[in-house]
DNA sequence: CACGTTTTTTTGAATGACTAAAAATAACGA
DNA sequence: TCGTTATTTTTAGTCATTCAAAAAAACGTG
């Protein structure tokens, strides 16, 4: 999913059986530069390609896109709902606790280790969701900063 | 957690450096009578027992009670935040895709499959949260019976 | 057990994220 | 080029949740 040509994109719309438009080019460009970004970042970044495009215009584009499996839509715990391009494998998130940043976490441990829950209540299982939550490296960095000033001697 | 008495719930609450309040008793009572209610079902529960009680008042009260670990909070795609009583073992859940209700599943593949990620991006993994999605069994019952009689013959 | 401090709740209002509906506009097959 | 259908704009509105100030309640102390 490396940047993304202009052909390349509208092909995937298309090929989504969508019509082409302008929103829909620059809303599936910004999530592809990007990725988890959340619909109001997404809207910052079409708006310098077309001035007149609307946050709702953003929100339609974004559900028909993830609809369309043209996008991943993920919603970590307290964070607004935000975007992907990668599609297709069952990978997972990491976010930060301190910061929110989010990265992607591949599914390792075997193919599907989570996919089977021991009692899953009646349930049929269609997908299992990871979320993994932590530090990232640079809030490390600044909570060892701020510790140390803290507390000269403990 | 089997229904609890208002000593065991008084001796909880005091317990973990609070002080003792009705509300606080009620919403604690009610979260522990049916797990993963939201602030909202909260709000009517005790309202049963405390007419006067604000819904501001529940939020507080199941943010004081998360933050002192007596309850915790999950959120799930789609769905206002959800709180339960059990806490102090990482079980996970099982949300329906058709009507959102919600079961515990335990966590049962190894003890913590899923708390190694292969690349954390250099993140400190602090917890991991599982999610599963399905069909629960009443929804699995009523797609059958919708499909039979929209698809008589197909 | 009355008092005062501190915490909690009420009261009243506001925010952020997102959805709804009608009218205007743009895509694309014919 | 047209007409149908899909999409976007415009204008409102909803839901879940948070904020802030004032009133009320809890509990250690005297």
């Amino acid at each position: 999913m490396t940047v993304a040509t202009t052909e390349e994109l509208s092909d995937a719309i298309r090929g989504a059986g969508l019509r082409l438009t302008a929103p829909r080019l620059a809303v599936l460009r910004a999530v592809g530069e990007k990725s988890h970004v959340d619909a109001g970042t997404v809207f910052e970044r079409v708006l310098a390609d077309l001035p007149d495009t609307s946050v709702q215009a953003v929100y339609g584009v974004l559900s028909a896109l993830t609809d369309a499996g043209l996008l991943r839509r993920i919603e970590p715990a307290g964070s607004p709902a935000r975007y992907e391009r990668r599609v297709d494998d069952n990978h997972h998130h990491i976010v930060c606790t301190r910061c929110g940043a989010i990265n992607d976490v591949d599914c390792v441990v075997g193919h599907a280790p989570c996919l089977h829950p021991g009692n899953a209540s009646g349930y049929t299982v269609q997908t299992a969701e990871v979320t993994f939550w932590g530090l990232c490296p640079a809030c490390q960095d600044e909570v060892a900063r701020a510790e140390k000033t803290a507390e000269p001697v403990s």
